[in-house]
DNA sequence: CGGTATCCTCTCTGATACTG
DNA sequence: CAGTATCAGAGAGGATACCG
């Protein structure tokens, strides 16, 4: 391992690992989904209208792929089958210490950047 | 906080600066082009060649894109004009646990999505 | 060696309308 | 309420050629 590395040796596996991390959680409207869904907001609309700019279209699809990673569950009201609630899946918690890192990283990123520090 | 909350409640300036932070490590390019530069890798054409499919096109421009988000450096050779080392950043090592964090939690969700765990 | 310029394609995203 | 369908624009990325 090289000094001048940051901190540790990538196999090309880790590299693969880094960029599907990032796909599962990049684009536009997966954070501000799962931040809404974080804050209580369990259904279609109640998500929409909390997340400012968002299309019904982005947000369907944005949920359907947290939903094929196993992000969220889409549960159907039987009994109201217009009622559906999405929700965490226990899974996603572990998801956790990596968004807090993130949080941190990109908040000193930004004040470097702007601060020129 | 809502017990399905994510491990930590996100303000609004939280979700910009995860978003940055995607931003400024996302793309097709930029984890690899880190990769490389780990393993020893200092002129252009070496990055190039140890990339494969990266075209000098976005080499170049994921390149400057890292120089101005501070993670590497360029410099000139002023014997060798032609000569040019990139490196990185005293700062750029901060991301380390953040690289790790990621590489874990990506090997982590490959399995899960894949094994169906 | 270390790039830039041009053109082209393809995916992501947005706008709008519509449905069960 | 919870979406899907369709069309259009913007931007990322690729192919190729060329330059100091």
């Amino acid at each position: 391992m090289k000094d001048q590395c940051i901190k540790v040796q990538q196999t090309e596996e880790d590299i693969k690992a880094l960029q599907d991390t990032i796909y599962v959680i990049g684009g536009k409207w997966k954070l501000p989904i799962i931040h809404s869904i974080c804050n209580g907001n369990k259904h279609f609309k109640e998500i929409e209208r909390s997340i400012p700019g968002i299309t019904t279209r982005m947000l369907s699809r944005s949920l359907r792929e947290l939903e094929d990673n196993k992000l969220i569950t889409r549960t159907v009201d039987p009994n109201v089958p217009t009622l559906v609630e999405y929700e965490f899946t226990e899974y996603a918690k572990e998801y956790g210490v990596l968004i807090t890192e993130m949080i941190r990283w990109g908040k000193h990123h930004k004040k470097m950047i702007i601060g020129q520090l």
